[in-house]
RNA sequence: GCGGGUGUGGCGGAAUGGUAGACGCGACAGACUCAAACUCUGUUUCCGCAAGGAGUGUCGGUUCGAGUCCGACCAUCCGUACCA
């Protein structure tokens, strides 16, 4: 008696595979392509639940696509440099090369046993130089076509990474890696023209229709174009220089409410200011100062200074507005100027009542009279309101209109214009540090920046350095730094920051189509494989990894790396939940918590506790996470249940997008399954060829169907309703009584269909069931239309919404006939109990509603 | 604040405006067993002995019919934030 042993039956068709080349991507004219892409992942050292979810959701896809006759591409890759591997070196010694590759070596190891229909052989990590040479390849092409230009700017600094962080690497104040507090930093960067194509990267998201809306929101908020009057104020006893002002606002309408004007501490003219003036210097430094966590932020109280400097207001210019420094205004949004509205701005109202400026109402609700206002009025703009004071015409319209009446006026006067404004700013690239691709240029005294020659290319990160001292220690690495000026051959040095690792992922899967191409990418190849028809991974890459790879895309499509096509590069999009743990937590003689694993707890009903008895407090489940100990490690499950246990249980019960909790009892129950398909198949198997049963069409029917339910479940991304159909063919199955044959060509359908999701035991039952070759490689199975009909159909019948009884009519009985059947039917009688029938509505095949 | 999502049994979750709770977990009962585990069979929304009644966060609306559509509210999660 053999039984379901998945440790031998994975490594066996995991091997046969291998042999036969299945997931090998080849360009076949023949055949339409498939483009499957999970994001790819950072070398950590060890695989988690998430990414068994996210890979496995991914080969579910590219099995079932490859089965269907598609030339799929499902390739695999290392997002390697960063800077943990930097961290690790400077904490434990050793190198982040050597750790990184170690890293990548241990993962794959891990993830092999997976059983992913994954082309290893276009596998790259983000490190290799070959990679990252064509990465520098593509930065001069940029340079060149002006899409990357330097400047000095404020920076994120972190002091504790030492290095330059992207807006977007600060989250509420703090490095997004080291959870520092960033300083301001004034240093010269490297910078994409992202901000360029805002306009197009906005409006191409309404092309991405198989993108969850939710990311499209987000990006568009991200991007946050707004339109509005630019103006300026005429000054009237500012220093030399500053005659005008220049300020922005979306709301011009309001402008006949302006109590003051308001210019940022870094604002120019307050930094003139503030050369002469010591109390705006202090009170400039007291606003860089100002609090970066979220609840400081918030509660940050609004401070403001008076220049004493006048501007005129530009209606009237006898009416004179005084000149705030403040706190609020920033200087990288706008003009890094504005004038305020206390009437109608919820800002501006906090700081006029501190600071006594008059609050004048512009507009009233609809029909409404003046009165002081105790609260700022801050309608839609689509509501209409009672314009009082309007810049453009008194009367009643919407804010939109006298937005559009006061730009118009601006314009006509001649004293500002409409303009767009874009929240995105241009995406800082320059890092200081040493496990990132080097910017490929070289500063000469004389010649000034030099683009290295593309033949020298790739500048290679040189082995020999120390991470003793904070730092970047490409800085001090004279043999390395220290080099010829690639036009003038006079001493130069090379530009020793290194690239955004975010540069890295926002080509690579344009590199799978052409992985060892001595260019970054090649047209023919591009231009079968792209664009990548479906794209999976974590909502956290919403903003920042997706929309730098729709401006690389377009980047590259302008310096003739990608086609036209595929300057949106991903057709579909899902973002897929998280895998979920309890915590559990104790607290140390100190007070301090500590940390245990779901394996170290024993759960009783009593509670839960140690080993030891001691009791531990249960922590609603989180995303699995080292330092929180709630973590199940794939690779135990899969050294006691096998892979397609792991597979199964994590594509079951929950819909891909929500987040599901690991629970050991669900594992168990998957790996029962799983033995009880085994053994069923094993019992089918062994059945007389010759027996025949009573219940053929009967399971033949119920085939077909699940057939049509799992085939559109998949195509849907309903995974967890594909099983559910799954379980309920194996029941059906279990419990048949039919023939040998039928019942072998149900098992083998139940193999296939069950592929994409446990594929070592699919091709095992395929294999038992006398399937020709590989079930891999077996086309997807199709229902025959004949057996998805019913001839006889049962309809619930209900009195006044409510289901009462159900009949049995034939498929095609007229509605006359149908109503007839449900009339006489003895329940219906009772419930009607005599009423008269006022209604009566049938609906074909569904149901039929009598109202009485 | 603003934007978005989600609320269905003990739990995860199903349900083109048409039989609410598919499928799975757990629980309970039975069979097998000397016994236990495994396995198999059955039951399992709630109240009720039953007939029957109630029921998808709350309140209202549209409809022959609402988990599903509309309006208001409550709860909860996520994103984002001094953006002029």
């Amino acid at each position: 008696m053999s039984r379901y042993e998945p440790g031998q039956i994975e490594k066996k068709w995991q091997s046969a595979w291998d042999e036969a080349g299945v997931f090998t991507a080849k360009i076949d004219p023949a055949k339409p392509k498939y483009y499957v892409l999970e994001m790819f992942p950072y070398p950590s050292g060890r695989i988690h639940m998430g990414h068994v979810r996210n890979y496995t959701m991914g080969d579910v896809v590219a099995r079932y696509k490859s089965s269907c006759g598609f030339s799929v591409l499902h390739p695999m890759g290392w997002d390697a440099f960063g800077m943990p591997a930097e961290n690790a070196a400077m904490e434990r010694g050793g190198h982040p090369k050597d750790w990184t590759y170690g890293n990548i070596a241990v993962m794959k190891d891990q993830m092999k046993p997976l059983g992913l229909s994954i082309d290893w052989s276009r596998e790259f990590a983000t490190c290799d130089p070959e990679y990252y040479g064509q990465q520098q390849s593509m930065f001069l092409d940029m340079l060149e076509a002006g899409l990357v230009y330097r400047k000095a700017a404020v920076v994120n600094w972190d002091p504790v990474d030492m290095t330059v962080l992207a807006n977007e690497q600060v989250e509420n104040g703090r490095g997004w890696r080291s959870g520092a507090l960033v300083e301001r930093k004034e240093l010269t960067q490297w910078f994409f023209k992202i901000s360029a194509m805002a306009d197009d990267l906005l409006s191409s998201l309404d092309g991405l229709e198989n993108w969850p809306e939710k990311v499209r929101l987000m990006q568009a908020n991200w991007i946050g174009k707004s339109q509005g009057l630019q103006f300026a104020f005429e000054t009237v006893n500012a220093p030399e220089g500053f005659e005008k002002l220049e300020v922005y606002t979306t709301r011009p309408d309001t402008l006949g409410g302006a109590s003051f004007a308001g210019i940022s501490a870094d604002h120019p003219l307050a930094k003139a200011l503030a050369e002469k003036n010591e109390a705006i210097a202090a009170f400039a430094a007291e606003c860089r100062k100002g609090g970066t966590t979220a609840e400081e932020i918030e509660t940050a109280e609004k401070i403001g200074f008076d220049t004493g400097l006048r501007v005129r207001h530009p209606l009237d210019p006898s009416v004179e507005l005084p000149v705030w420094i403040a706190n609020f205004i920033l200087m990288d949004y706008g003009t890094g100027a504005i004038f305020g509205c206390p009437g109608h701005d919820q800002r501006d109202f906090e700081f006029a009542t501190k600071y006594s400026l008059p609050i004048i109402p512009v507009f009233v609700a609809e029909g409404g009279v003046e009165a002081p206002l105790s609260e700022p009025f801050v309608p839609m703009k689509s509501e209409r309101v009672t314009y009082i004071r309007n810049v453009a015409g008194a009367g009643v319209k919407t804010g939109e209109q006298g937005i559009l009446d006061a730009i118009a006026l601006a314009e006509e006067k001649g004293f500002g214009e409409g303009v767009t404004k874009f929240r995105l700013r241009d995406w800082g690239l320059s890092r200081q540090r040493y496990w990132g691709c080097p910017i490929p240029v070289v500063h000469c005294p004389t010649c000034g920046v030099v683009p290295e020659k593309k033949e020298n290319l790739p500048v290679e990160l040189p082995y020999d350095v120390s991470f003793d001292k904070p730092g970047n220690p490409l800085d001090r690495h004279p043999t390395w730094r220290d080099v010829p000026c690639p036009k003038c051959g006079q001493a130069a040095k090379r530009e020793t920051d290194t690239m955004d690792t975010f540069v890295d992922s926002s080509w690579y899967f344009t590199r799978f189509t052409a992985p060892r191409a001595t260019t970054p990418t090649v047209m023919s190849d591009a231009d079968y494989w792209m664009n990548v028809d479906q794209y999976i991974g974590g909502i956290e890459h919403a903003i920042l990894h997706l929309l730098y790879s729709r401006y690389f895309a377009r980047a590259m499509n302008v310096t003739g790396h990608l086609p036209a096509k595929s300057r949106e590069p991903f057709d579909a999009l899902f973002t897929q939940g998280m895998v979920t743990h309890e915590i559990y937590k104790t607290t140390d003689d100190k007070g301090r918590p500590v940390y245990h694993l779901p394996e170290d707890v024993i759960r009783q009903d009593s509670g839960v506790t140690l080993a030891d008895g001691r009791s531990v407090e249960v922590i609603p489940s989180a995303k699995m996470s080292k330092s929180k100990k709630n973590v199940v490690d794939p690779m135990n499950i899969i050294a006691s249940y096998g892979a397609d246990t792991a597979r199964w249980f994590v594509m079951s019960d929950s819909p891909p997008e929500r987040d599901i909790e690991w629970t050991a009892s669900g594992a168990d129950a998957t790996s029962k399954h799983l033995t009880r398909v085994w053994t069923l198949s094993d019992r089918v198997a062994s059945m007389p060829s010759d027996y025949a049963g009573t219940g053929d069409l009967e399971l033949q029917k119920a085939v077909a169907r699940a057939v049509v339910e799992v085939t559109k479940s998949i195509e849907g991304f309903a995974f967890n309703k594909a099983i559910a159909v799954l379980y309920g063919l194996t029941n059906t199955l279990a419990k048949a009584d039919a023939s040998a044959l039928v019942a072998r060509d149900g098992m083998r359908v139940l193999a296939q269909l069950m592929q994409p999701m446990t594929p070592h035991l699919a091709e095992e039952i395929w294999a038992m069931q006398g399937g020709e070759g590989l079930c891999a490689r077996a086309p997807w199975p199709k229902a025959d239309p004949a057996l998805l009909v019913d001839d006889v159909i049962t309809l619930p019948i209900q009195i006044n919404g409510k289901k009462r009884a159900e009949i049995s009519v034939p498929k095609d009985l007229a509605s006359s006939e149908v109503e007839k059947l449900a009339l006489a039917h003895e329940d219906v009688v009772k419930f009607l109990g005599g009423n008269a029938v006022k209604k009566i509505i049938v609906v074909p095949g569904r149901i039929i509603n009598v109202v009485a």
